[in-house]
RNA sequence: GGCUCCGUAGUUCAAUGGAUAGAAUGUAGGUUUCCGGUACCUAAGAUGAAGGUUCGAUUCCUUCCGGGGCUACCA
């Protein structure tokens, strides 16, 4: 498809200069409209000065020339300044039998470039919760489409294990927790240390309001609640290898580890490498002392050290507190020096929220002023948070739509659908579940990963669980529906192997999926360019639809003639294969039946 | 306030500066005894406002209106 596109890009470019003398090289062609006749159009209006003509008459010619030059156009028409190309009948046969014979026709040419994307990127102190999948799914998937675009990729991720915010709900354990255990308690680990942050925050307003009782004002009381001195001790203590803080953070990070290990294991998300914030924080540490000998940072009086950014249109951003421990920036860093040194990656790809679109303008300014041989091929990609119906989701308000439960109750919804609509005869209480947990998850991930990942998106619980329409089930179900016909047609010994002919035409339904199926390499090298796996998500519902409507209009098996039987068949198996691929790489599967 | 992102059918999402702005959902109607109807077909329905650049603007620029985010010695 692309070599064909390219020697009509060419034709057109070598008719330009022999026709009015235009040297233009970059022939941009796009797919012509719906409405009008033609496959590939040309935009002429640009080259109507220099020709000295009207658009019209521009094309005209240039659709005289291409035609008389270029083996693949058959016929042409002009409307106004667009140039319409219609391909010979031929062609759409030989592109189809180039597609089948391709033995790479998913998977690109490598690039030797290494790439590393952080994602998930989770606190110790609480459960994941409806933005982290968004996170997940999309750096899982951006990792995937990247290797199918011929990159070696590393997934890694950052755990925040160590800070103020983890020792509040180390705090409040201590507190208030007697002792209990994600066994004694029935809980998950997460979201058991996950109900002591909470109850952090509970105590702490609690304390506000009683200073503020006693005369304070609000940000003297915010400043002033005894239990966060508390914490500030606990996090001193911590980084000087308190034995009984040590033990206590030990304890509680395994337990949430532990949860999440089983999140990840239902999200269907892996990592290369994990990276602990409780060891790369000193390292950290280390590269603040490099930098103030260097003059790239400096010491106010109270100690605390930071960078003055203003020179880059920023401001001044500490990076390290006066009681010498260190915050966010400082770990990441630290960070940053480990990757490379683990990796040595040519790109790396932060997936994290565009909350922190300044935090990462600040550390990739930083890495440049270091000098760091990591200060290049640094990517933030940040996306939009995910709103409810109800606006955003907050904690304290207890808005917050929780991973695990999101997860159970899309898994759950797709059993109940199965039960009603589905074929399953036969599937064992095994098969069945496993069946229920691809829909759910594919309804989940597709609904998530359909949205451009850079705006924020709305949430809507009742139209998640909705399987008609623009959905993952949509596409599954089309997938199961093509296994389908594959499975009947081998039963009665139907062929799919043909041999090509010129003289062989397809339908306007066969040719518009042939062309979509051709698209497939041309779509990845567009989604990992723009790491947006939404591209994707687009391509493979567009691929659906059309398979559908193609099935409804053209018949595979009943099909009379036995030449196009075959052509049919193998076209039917290209498009299912092309479906499972594409949908794998936004992390979905696709039942062989449903 | 400063910086920044975003305003597209009732709703949720599309559209490298190109043709009559595409889908889905919802609404109204329909699908030949057909290989799986979670499908297919038809209809009505939208670019926040005003200027500007351009042969051509949802897209680029300016102002206004509306919304989000950042502006922590939290992460």
């Amino acid at each position: 498809m692309l070599r064909i596109q390219n020697s009509i890009s060419a034709s057109i470019s070598l008719g330009l200069r022999q026709l009015f003398s235009i040297e233009a090289n970059d022939i941009s062609l796009q797919e012509t409209k719906k409405e009008f006749e033609g496959t590939f159009t040309c935009v002429v209006f640009p080259y109507t000065k220099q020709a000295g003509m009207a658009p019209p008459m521009i094309a005209q010619k240039l659709g005289e020339f291409v035609q008389a030059n270029n083996e693949h156009v058959d016929q042409f028409q002009v409307v106004q300044g667009f140039l319409n190309l219609s391909l010979k009948e031929g062609t759409w046969v030989s592109i189809l039998a180039e597609c089948l014979a391709d033995s790479n026709a998913f998977q690109l040419a490598p690039k030797n470039e290494k790439v590393l994307i952080e994602y998930s990127s989770p606190n110790t102190n609480k459960p994941l919760h409806l933005g982290h999948l968004r996170n997940n799914f999309l750096g899982y998937s951006v990792a995937q489409i990247m290797e199918a675009a011929g990159y070696e990729v590393i997934k890694s991720n950052l755990v925040n294990d160590r800070g103020i915010h983890i020792c509040k709900s180390m705090l409040a354990y201590q507190l208030f927790g007697s002792g209990e255990t994600p066994e004694t308690s029935g809980m998950k680990g997460d979201h058991l240390v996950g109900k002591y942050y909470v109850a952090f925050d509970k105590a702490y307003k609690e304390e506000i309001e009683t200073l503020k009782k006693a005369g304070k004002t609000e940000d003297q009381a915010k400043a002033e609640a005894p239990i966060l001195f508390q914490a500030q001790a606990m996090l001193l203590a911590w980084e000087q290898q308190d034995p009984e803080v040590i033990a206590l953070w030990e304890r509680m990070n395994s337990w949430v580890l532990a949860g999440f290990e089983k999140s990840y294991t239902q999200m269907g998300v892996d990592f290369d490498k994990i990276y602990r914030e409780s060891n790369t924080y000193l390292l950290g540490k280390k590269i603040v002392d490099e930098g103030l000998a260097q003059g790239v940072f400096f010491q106010k009086p109270d100690g605390s050290v930071w960078i003055n950014l203003e020179a880059e249109g920023l401001d001044e951003k500490l990076v390290l507190r006066k009681d010498g421990t260190s915050v966010y920036i400082t770990q990441d860093m630290g960070t940053a020096q480990l990757k490379y040194a683990d990796f040595g990656a040519d790109k790396s790809i932060y997936v994290v929220g565009n909350e922190q679109d300044y935090h990462f303008e600040v550390l990739f300014h930083i890495l440049k002023k270091l000098n760091k041989p990591y200060s290049t091929g640094n990517f933030h990609l940040s996306y939009g948070m995910v709103d409810l119906p109800s606006g955003k989701m907050k904690s304290r308000e207890g808005t917050v739509v929780d991973a695990d439960d999101l997860m159970a109750e899309m898994i759950q919804t797709a059993k109940e659908r199965t039960m009603e609509l589905g074929k399953i005869d036969g599937f064992s209480v095994a098969e069945s579940n496993e069946l229920f947990n691809q829909l759910g998850m594919g309804a989940l991930k597709y609904f998530l990963l359909k949205v451009d990942p850079k705006k924020r998106m709305l949430f809507n619980p009742v139209e998640s669980i909705d399987f008609q329409g623009n959905t993952g089930p949509f596409i599954q179900y089309t997938h199961a529906r093509i296994k389908s016909i594959v499975r009947k047609a081998a039963e009665l010994n139907i062929s799919n192997e043909w041999t090509e002919d010129q003289s062989i035409t397809l339908a306007t339904a066969e040719q518009e999926l042939v062309y979509l199926i051709a698209q497939y390499k041309l779509k990845i090298e567009e989604a990992a360019s723009q790491l947006a796996p939404s591209v994707i998500a687009q391509y493979v519902y567009d691929l659906a639809k059309q398979f559908n409507k193609f099935y409804t209009e053209l018949s595979i098996i009943n099909e009379e003639d036995k030449t196009k039987q075959k052509i049919r068949l193998s076209l039917v198996e290209m498009t299912g294969k092309t479906i499972r691929q594409a949908a794998l790489l936004l992390g979905v599967i696709v039942p062989e039946r449903m």
